[in-house]
DNA sequence: GTAGGGTTAG
């Protein structure tokens, strides 16, 4: 007990073995050998800030080795807790010692069902999760609020709502906060916003938490005024908006293109820095046309990780900064961090907004190859207008023709532009077009591109041909715009608007660049 | 022991 409340007063890993070793030496250890160990592993487990998995991880792990066989439940919960939640966390290995236990035939307790569900709504495996539930129940553990809180979560996660709202519900058994929360985030988890925003106003009593999920739900499903509008909400009844809220506010003003906002809240993120906030201001400045603020923020912070460099080169991608962007996917590796299929979009994007055809099909044919990260439709559909735009319309078509899933807009979409832009085949620019219409058969882009094709080709009579069916189908023509809020685009907001309307095309920039600017497009 | 956050083409 001594001991166990000496450990409790150590904070580092280094001191927790130190004192492991002054118990081995004076012989202290010997006499009660499980307890101080399991004493030990308590105490890494109790570390704040958690030491990364790979310098605690091991030490735990030779402790858990050094028990006599088969260690206890205690034991194995412990170490359930850790492979859950050291970075990065390890359901899987979680879920294996789960089953260890079980195997081995040592109880349950209150503790393990709650870390295993844990481990299942991560990995969303939902039926694992239903079996779990079942043995809880067998072992009578269904009044256990924990218990009952990790259902909820398991079952939000894999958006099972109906299960969720039944543990919720369910006869006399207590709820609480967490609860609330966990099934808040259930239902914008199923994009059932709505009903968030329902569960969230009736609660009895709201924490930080409830306000971040609710936050984060309404970014999530784009309905980003109303996510800052509780941003403000939320302070203004006392609550200081955490970590959470304020990336979740951030992702907010880059979707909006809200530069000075975002840069408000950056202020008063000061030095407080994580990966998760890095990546939503790098997002942000990218977004909100503040390209050079991205990469110097980026530059300038240590505390990167995957995300962030995803959202560094995707950012300098979309900003046509190709040459940059396939730098930082250099750096990237260099400095160990692996890549992804979001990586791999925003690479692709820059070959293509560069014009690197060769380069592209090198990353595209890599990225399984030698990266074995899986080719999604997202890169095909990159490749498609790519391969449309450099004017190789038959390689796209080839590709087309191999892929594993059918082709969605983005690839069919690639096909029709590069046969507009390059006087392409009419057959091929006619299949691209039909299967266009069958994704969205309201398409007037596509109605007009193909009338396009005709024109040039100076088939005049198809060209009236798809002017009547166009009418006689009511195809409206969709405008689509994208904005970013500055000063001098807000006084020439009217004219743009008249601009619409007269159906004009624009590419304005500041001082002639288009990526700093504001840009409307038919 | 249970709860919320970031990057994804135009």
């Amino acid at each position: 007990m001594h001991f166990a409340y000496l450990l409790s007063r150590l904070d580092s890993l280094r001191e927790l073995k130190a004192a492991h070793a002054a118990a081995a030496t004076t012989g202290f250890a010997f006499l009660r050998p499980a307890a101080t160990i399991t004493s030990l592993l308590q105490s890494v487990t109790l570390l704040r800030p958690l030491p990364p998995k790979a310098l605690s991880l091991p030490y735990a792990l030779s402790l858990f080795g050094s028990l006599p066989h088969p260690a206890s439940t205690l034991a194995h919960n412990l170490l359930i807790r850790l492979l859950l939640s050291a970075a990065p966390s390890s359901p899987f290995s979680a879920l294996r010692l789960f089953s260890r236990l079980r195997r081995l035939s040592l109880p349950p307790d209150l503790h393990s069902f709650p870390l295993a569900l844990s481990a299942s709504s991560r990995l969303r495996l939902l039926p694992l999760g239903r079996a779990l539930h079942a043995q809880s129940l067998r072992f009578g553990f269904s009044r256990s609020l924990f218990l009952r809180n990790a259902l909820i979560s398991l079952y939000s996660s894999c958006a099972a709502l109906i299960d969720a709202e039944h543990v919720f519900l369910e006869k006399n058994l207590a709820i609480d906060v967490v609860s609330y929360n966990t099934l808040i985030h259930g239902y914008a988890n199923a994009g059932d916003i709505n009903s968030a925003r329902h569960l969230f106003d009736v609660m009895p009593h709201r924490d930080q938490i409830s306000w971040g999920t609710v936050i984060a739900g309404y970014s999530r499903s784009g309905r980003c005024v109303d996510a800052l509008r509780l941003f403000d909400e939320m302070q203004a009844v006392g609550f200081e908006p955490d970590n959470a809220a304020l990336v979740s506010a951030l992702s907010c003003c880059a979707q909006l293109g809200l530069l000075e906002r975002g840069r408000a809240i950056h202020d008063r993120i000061g030095k407080a820095m994580n990966a998760h906030l890095l990546t939503a201001l790098v997002d942000m400045y990218a977004k909100c046309g503040a390209i050079n603020a991205a990469v110097n923020l980026f530059d300038e912070c240590p505390c990167k990780n995957q995300f962030t460099w995803n959202a560094v080169i995707v950012g300098l991608a979309m900003h046509g900064h190709g040459v940059l962007s396939l730098e930082y996917f250099d750096k990237m590796q260099a400095a160990g961090v692996r890549p992804d299929g979001v990586t791999f979009l925003g690479v692709l994007v820059a070959c293509s907004h560069s014009g690197f055809v060769e380069a592209a099909r090198k990353f595209f044919g890599e990225m399984e190859a030698v990266h074995a990260v899986p080719r999604e439709l997202k890169h095909y559909g990159c490749m498609s207008d790519l391969l449309g735009r450099a004017g190789f319309i038959g390689e796209a078509m080839e590709m087309i023709e191999g892929m594993p899933v059918k082709g969605d807009a983005y690839v069919w979409g690639g096909v029709l532009a590069g046969c507009r832009n390059h006087r392409g085949n009419m057959d091929v620019a006619e299949i691209a077009a039909r299967h266009l219409l069958e994704l969205n058969p309201g398409d007037s882009g596509v109605y007009l591109i193909v009338a396009g094709i005709y024109a040039d080709a100076g088939r005049w009579a198809d060209v009236a041909r798809i002017r009547s069916s166009m009418d006689a189908m009511k195809v409206k023509r969709n405008v689509a715009l994208s904005f970013v809020q500055q000063p001098w685009v807000m006084a020439l907001s009217r004219r743009l608007l008249g601009a619409i309307r007269d159906n004009i095309q624009l590419h304005l920039g500041e001082k002639g660049r288009l990526k700093s600017g504001l840009k409307l497009v038919m």
